[in-house]
DNA sequence: TATGAAAGGTTGAACCC
DNA sequence: GGGTTCAACCTTTCATA
């Protein structure tokens, strides 16, 4: 739990990683920073035993895998059985991620994906089961996400111009 | 935009890649259902060219990194110019996720992490000032996700057993 | 803790069926 | 569409400072 130390080329790992982990490799990042690859890999390790890292996954367009339906279901779950409500709703099929809000009615938001209504007809009444209340469901349009980049440090690489 | 048509051998590539991208290589999954490591390749990156794989990440865990708050903010944009101030908010330093809802008030929700509450209330500054209502804020207590897996489908391996 | 070197695995491209 | 081959690259492990 505690907070680990991290220098600047650790720093710049993750935010690389984060941008592109498949087609980034430990070289890579070496010669952006100007040590060596070994010396990145020993830091990768560490970043992941440290559970800073957690892992690595594809990022999907689900629409495009026919799942025409993307929505962020809002829940309720009793406060001491929350979390173990949490794990089991990804069970269902469909749930690709929940996320346990820490105050509020509203405090287990799950996302799911459907092919059509009768999916999520069939999700809601699962969750409903397990013993979550619905509170509402909201249809996503889109999404961004970013690497993150330490607030107002600068990452650009050591031996490389910024430009381009 | 058009559902591309994906066979039991993709599905299996995206699952796969979904749970661990970085420690899953072509060769993993051609022996786990039994076709050749090229073919792998063929069909990972017909799914890239295609859009269905649209990237790789790695998964950090930002309270270890020192960011101990780790919230959701729910925004009100105007529609004409929600896309648009959606793709800005990521621009701001410690916002890492971008969501646009198609319907309701609360029309975008944004996630952002920071060390402490002034890191929050410059992202909450930094969000009104591009043209954000900010309706609500809540703290993330923690977060699953899942690879996804075809509703219903067995995604076993070939000539593998289950079991273990 | 960072670096370098050897062995083995992985990738991407070009080519064949 | 699937498969093979091969050169280049990446990673793993271990030895070294």
């Amino acid at each position: 739990m505690a907070a680990v130390d991290l220098d600047d080329l650790d720093r710049y790992i993750v935010y690389a990683l984060q941008k592109d982990a498949r087609h980034t490799s430990s070289s890579d990042i070496a010669e952006a920073k100007g040590v060596s690859a070994s010396t990145v890999r020993n830091r990768i390790s560490k970043l992941e035993s440290a559970g800073i890292i957690r892992g690595t996954h594809v990022d999907v367009d689900y629409e495009k895998m026919g799942f025409q339906l993307y929505t962020i279901i809002f829940c309720t779950a009793p406060i001491p059985k929350r979390e173990r409500l949490a794990e089991r709703a990804l069970e269902v099929d469909g749930v690709i991620f929940v996320r346990e809000i820490m105050t509020g009615e509203e405090n287990v938001h799950i996302t799911a994906v459907g092919r059509d209504s009768d999916d999520l007809s069939r999700i809601g009444r699962e969750l409903s089961s397990l013993g979550f209340e619905i509170v509402e469901e909201e249809i996503i349009r889109n999404e961004y996400s970013n690497p993150y980049s330490e607030f107002g440090t600068c990452l650009s690489d050591d031996d490389e111009t910024p430009e381009r």
